[in-house]
DNA sequence: GTCTATAGCATGATAGAC
DNA sequence: GTCTATCATGCTATAGAC
């Protein structure tokens, strides 16, 4: 086994921790490969520009992270009771929470990368996020129809979007960095993982609306 | 009533819109100063810095923002029944949602300025967020744990962080652009509110963990 | 593939005339 | 208070030697 990673591995590593720990219009090239030991030109040698870098560093995680979220979305549904909100937002969000082998220690990085997509500019972000995300959201949100049948499929998708805000706050670092002042809040991932879950499957079975009020 | 706005005030009405818009990193002071018809060296004269037109730009609007919240809180809790969790949630989210005479109609606007400054880089979001809204979120905080008194504080203040994520998730825009395609959403600000404030009251009511699960 | 050097441009800030 | 002109610095991207 060779220890010797490429230039371009060193790259996307680098980038990965630059983009989420500082942001991604914050982190300039000089930085990125003056902290990589690599040359300013390799960057566009190897990935053509700083946005096609960006899109490199989403793909090597995305798709683990999509398929393990599929792999356990796919046995909840073979198993008895595929109906088990919790169960189906507990596979949503635990690629983020629970290491693969392939993501190492990187998961709180990992989340705040997803964190910072999330706030990139408009028209980068639609694109980023339909290319890595659209599928399988739609699959959890089917999922999520067939388990609250009787709530209108707008309102499943719309209360989706909810609790993937919800998360995208824990991921943004607000667990761990802000605090209510008089009420500080601690816990590991696990924790907060289950905490997650259980706030986000009771604002899904919350009783559906009888249209807008007042 | 002189129509005729300071040179002060068409520099922040304009940052206002371009930040939230835009982004802020993304908002040069040229284009800014280009817009607002003004000249470049008139932000420094009023303001000082870029960074204290954003906070002059922030202060101007979360006054009232925070006023209305206090009193929608203060009037519940002279009410009968203040231990409502709708009610509080509805009394927090509400200003963005309906506007108070001055705030005009600007609310989408201030709905994704407040998601943007949510965004910034860690070191300015702290301090701005630490003064524009500590106090009035422990105060809701506060509230909460009158109307949950079976959940351990910690949690309610965890749980009331998982509904702001899901409130900025909503005032980042992405009920109106994101889809998840094949179940598109759509809502007017009122119905919106009603969402948020169910889906997240819901959450805040979930049964309490019985410590970290597995 | 890796390097140096630099083009080409944008930025926030400021000095100083009016 | 408002203007022009400019400083000093940063950036992405690229050309071209090795």
């Amino acid at each position: 086994m060779s220890t010797t990673r490429t230039t371009r591995e060193r790259i996307l590593d680098v980038a990965e921790e630059l983009f989420a720990e500082r942001g991604i219009g914050e982190t300039s090239l000089r930085a990125l490969t003056r902290t990589a030991g690599v040359n300013l030109a390799s960057v566009h040698y190897h990935f053509g520009s700083k946005e096609a870098l960006l899109d490199a560093v989403i793909e090597r995680r995305a798709r683990p992270f999509n398929e393990l979220r599929l792999k356990q979305l796919d046995r909840l549904e073979a198993s008895g009771n595929p109906a088990d909100v919790d169960a189906i937002l507990r596979a949503f969000f635990l690629p983020a929470f629970r290491s693969q082998e392939g993501l190492g220690t990187r998961r709180t990085l990992l989340r705040r990368l997803i964190a910072r997509i999330h706030a990139q500019p408009a028209e980068q972000r639609e694109e980023l996020l339909r290319r890595h995300t659209s599928e399988v959201n739609s699959r959890f949100v089917t999922a999520l129809r067939g388990a609250l049948p009787t709530l209108p499929g707008d309102e499943v998708a719309d209360r989706f979007r909810l609790a993937l805000g919800a998360m995208l706050h824990v991921f943004a670092g607000n667990f761990e960095l802000d605090e209510v002042p008089g009420y500080p809040g601690r816990a590991l991932d696990e924790a907060i993982l289950e905490q997650l879950v259980s706030f986000a499957a009771a604002g899904l079975r919350a009783p559906a609306r009888r249209g807008p009020v007042r």
